[in-house]
DNA sequence: TCAGTATTTAATCAATTGATTAAATAATTT
DNA sequence: AAATTATTTAATCAATTGATTAAATACTGA
């Protein structure tokens, strides 16, 4: 039944479902979303969706593979670098990070969700990359903190990027903000967090040190 | 039909019917949850839990409401305590969240989720108490670093609590850490937090000081 | 143009799911 | 114990929803 057909127009309508299902999803979650409203917001009828894609659940995976590496690919390539200093690291993150999430607000608490409830697609991805473990970025936060375990600053400047934007919701209401002063405070954030996570890393250690924490490199 | 019956008993059951209501929409969310795994997770008949909750949106909205009385029920007292120093209440924060997370891991992600999807009950919530915006918590804030604006440092105190707990599937997984050295680690933050807020709070101004961003106080 | 292929659709199916009902069982009262 | 009331259940309903199918339409190359 399904051809090749014509490149262009083939990509086209693919891509428009594509499209469509990746807002829906990320709107509503795997569970909520029902592939009537992603057929209706790529303008197309129920039966085409299936016709390109088989399923849902197949459907999900390709947009799920995508999200994943959008909201992963920030770090990928930093956390790597060996000619760049932690300082650096750090802006660039916070830097990159933000701008990302201004641009797709819903991507966090969409990849965070959906990875919880399905383990093996977060799992999939890493199998093959290690990227993390032995990453420059965790060696020069070792070497400047070998008394506590590096993962505490990554969660930590992760967390200080992202959480705002999970908890927008609730924070424009109590805090009374509009959406573009929300913006305008995660644009201050990218100058904020480097200058925090810097005095972070310079606090005196609190931690016993009974337990050796540091890692093997 | 429905009576008051023997108060023991009836609530007994219900308890446990909502308990078990609980359980289940905080791991799947309300959407991915079926009425029928509640009612088998309370041990009872599908019919009963109509019976005694009328809907799966009513026997929600009671779960929720109870969910995000949690969830900010940490908040309330501390931040309008006039009696305590900002360090203290910082230190208490870090230390009654991360143990409320502990005992309730999945708390975060499905309050965050869920009011995303449904605003109105957070809205419900906090029509009545204007508890954050007024709070002795940011005045202290405001007072100490009248350059930002407080929220930035209470978003950051909640995200550097909150965050790990978010990001705990993908951290085990990438950190390689188990369950117990992932509790371990929350414990060291419950010191560490304090440190680190402390030093954020006396990091030199960075930011443009154009407008005035201080708060109506 | 027209045959052949690709694309799109309306109609329909079967399974799931929230909710109801009427009847059975258990508890309580008199 | 009998009557009355409360609690629990199996069976069923109607709506939703993911998926399929067969037919219609648009497109392409000879």
């Amino acid at each position: 039944m399904r051809g090749k057909g014509k490149a262009v127009t083939d990509l086209s309508t693919e891509e428009k479902i594509k499209e469509a299902a990746g807002k829906v999803f990320t709107q509503k979650g795997y569970a909520a979303t029902r592939t009537r409203d992603i057929a209706g917001e790529a303008g197309i009828n129920l039966a085409l969706l299936n016709y390109y894609f088989r399923s849902k659940q197949k459907l999900f995976e390709l947009v799920m593979a995508e999200k994943l590496e959008k909201y992963f690919g920030v770090l990928a390539p930093v956390l790597n670098d060996a000619s760049t200093s932690l300082e650096t690291k750090v802006e660039s993150i916070a830097s990159k990070y933000i701008d990302l999430i201004i641009e797709n607000p819903e991507l966090p608490l969409f990849v965070l969700s959906e990875v919880r409830n399905n383990p093996e697609h977060f799992i999939k991805l890493t199998e093959k990359v290690d990227f993390l473990n032995q990453s420059v970025f965790l060696q020069q936060i070792a070497k400047k903190r070998p008394d506590i375990h590096p993962f505490h600053f990554l969660v930590s400047l992760l967390g200080l990027c992202l959480f705002p934007f999970l908890m927008k919701p609730a924070l424009l209401r109590i805090a009374n903000l509009k959406e573009k002063a929300f913006i305008d405070m995660m644009l201050e954030r990218k100058e904020l967090i480097p200058v925090w996570m810097k005095a972070i890393l310079k606090t005196k250690s609190v931690l016993p040190v009974i337990q050796n924490k540091r890692l093997k490199l």
